[in-house]
RNA sequence: GUCCCCAUCGUCUAGUCAGGCCUAGGACACCAGAUUUUCAUUCUGGCGACAGGGGUUCGAAUCCCCUUGGGGACGCCA
């Protein structure tokens, strides 16, 4: 049988990197079983849901690469693909579960419930629905049916309890008798997401969920739920929560940063594929540094974590600089080139440069930065508006001398002939006395702004002669 | 409160299912040194863990029990 599996994320808010995990694990596993993925947007809350966070969920998705088989905006055999474009379905699989005595209307009030609740608590009983409707006779239900009074549906639970198989877990054991009747429709007419879930994993033919820990406890209720709609219920694989520094779950009540935030902050998506595989999972050898297509072929469900892990942005970032480092120079470059003008951080004098100088220019810093984000920063060396760092180089004495001696080297460089280091490094010889980092620091701030950098001959031949004088200028103004 | 899940360096993990090859391996971070006349990179070395207690066994990180700690669930949210 193949594999299909889902990500159903409810548009209730952006994608944060929990989120992500199971969407990436879901795209991982059909792809390391040859199988498909679906993509379902279970929008079955209206108050908050937004179709602007829908839109932001696939643009975030197609980004990382986590491309779907089905989905709503590709369609597919068992479309539609919004949860809310379901309804009628829904509602006609409870008409089924009524009639086959499955569901039974219950007309409590949230108050009774409340009530019911502060029971249980005080009997040291965990608070559930004592399942009190399901005795209502028929006549009743049509009486207060007619009168106007609103029912909720609910499922009704015989078995004493229920072992399951996870696929990360092992076997799962669960004491029925500590769940109520749960509703899957309310008063208002809408099915709950248990009552949703499960028609539509069933109706879509759905072999394996991998969603998080925190579904483990509703998995004996929809496992009930699917047999009596006379689906077979699919491989449950529950996935640990991914926790914040604090040890608390990361989520976005925690404030945990959305997907889009950290594409801001200049991190490739493979970088963030990889780190987050690499969270709770393992191949069990010592390889760290995925790309996409071998992580799709290591992938393996069995191999994922039972306890949860801490996102760690440090170390994410190590692998975003390894990334980084291994593109082809000119698909680095273009994807620098992109992050610039995507964020739109690239300041004005630098903007009027030509474009084969930018990509230089751009070149040189590859090898030292650990994200792009870095990049903004240290563009700024060539940005005349720039200002002045690490002044203190400058005041250190004898500094005026070597600031006099760059400038007659400058002086001397024909308009529009590019600067040589070579060159300057011998003049520097014969005139200055200082040498080591007595000399090349003051030079670089002065030349630069800025005390360290990329190697001083990449840089100098695209430094512009007329900056460098500004500079030099201003620097024998401070020079000791 | 009740139920469920989890437990190896600060962090991510290998080893656990099939006990001995483990004086517990790797990575990030950190510290020290080397290279790079700066930073980063790279290289070398260092620090650093089987939560605790009982069993079982010739032998336990690995199997069992208890304790402790952490997390999750208990919605007319998903």
């Amino acid at each position: 049988m193949s594999v299909k599996v889902r990500f159903a994320p409810s548009p209730t808010g952006y994608l944060h990197i929990g989120n992500v995990r199971t969407a990436l694990f879901n795209y991982l596993y059909a792809k390391s079983q040859g199988g498909k993925l679906v993509l379902r947007i279970e929008d079955t809350d209206k108050e908050r849901s937004k179709t602007e966070y829908i839109d932001q969920i696939l643009k975030d998705l197609n980004w990382l690469g986590l491309h779907w088989d089905e989905g709503p905006d590709v369609g597919g055999a068992s479309a539609p693909y919004e949860q809310s474009k379901r309804l009628d379905f829904h509602l006609k699989a409870v008409d089924q579960l009524i009639q086959q005595g499955h569901a039974y209307r219950c007309f409590c009030t949230p108050q009774d419930l409340d009530v019911m609740k502060e029971e249980c608590k005080k009997n040291g009983q965990p608070p559930r629905y004592d399942n009190r409707c399901r005795n209502l006779s028929e006549d009743d239900v049509k009486q207060r049916l007619e009168k106007g009074d609103k029912a909720a549906i609910r499922f009704k639970i015989d078995e004493p309890e229920l072992t399951f198989e996870d696929l990360v877990r092992g076997s799962v054991r669960f004491d029925l008798n500590l769940f109520g009747d749960f509703i899957i429709v309310r008063p208002d007419g809408t099915p709950t997401f248990h009552l949703a879930v499960c028609y539509d994993d069933g109706s879509m033919g759905i072999t394996h969920v991998l969603r998080g820990e925190d579904h483990l406890a509703n998995t004996p209720k929809h496992i009930l739920l699917m047999k009596a709609m006379g689906f077979t219920p699919p491989q449950y694989a529950h996935l640990s929560l991914i926790m914040g520094k604090g040890g608390k779950v990361l989520s976005k009540r925690e404030g945990a940063k959305s997907l889009e935030e950290y594409r801001k902050l200049g991190y490739l998506p493979e970088v963030v594929d990889n780190y987050l595989a690499l969270l709770g999972w393992s191949a069990g050898d010592d390889k760290e540094i995925y790309t996409m297509e071998e992580l799709e072929k290591a992938f393996d469900v069995k191999r994922v974590n039972k306890s949860s892990a801490i996102f760690d942005i440090e170390k994410m970032d190590w692998l975003s600089g390894e990334h980084i480092r291994m593109l082809e120079d000119d698909v680095y470059v273009q994807k620098a080139l992109d992050y610039l003008k995507e964020q739109n951080c690239l300041s004005e004098s630098l903007k009027l440069l030509p474009l084969d100088e930018i990509k230089s220019i751009l070149l040189i810093f590859k090898d030292n930065i650990t994200r792009f984000e870095e990049l903004v920063d240290r563009l700024t060396i060539y940005d005349p508006n720039a200002p002045m760092q690490d002044e203190f180089v400058l005041q250190q004495e004898g500094v005026s001398q070597i600031v006099e001696a760059v400038k007659s080297y400058v002086e001397s460089v024909a308009d529009g002939e590019s600067m040589d280091f070579s060159v300057l490094n011998q003049q520097l010889k014969e005139s200055v006395s200082k040498k080591g980092k007595e000399l090349f620091l003051p030079l670089r701030v002065a030349l630069t702004y800025r005390s360290h950098g990329p190697e001083m001959k990449r840089i100098l031949p695209l430094l512009k002669k007329d900056l460098c004088l500004d500079r030099l200028k201003k620097a024998s103004e401070i020079a000791g």
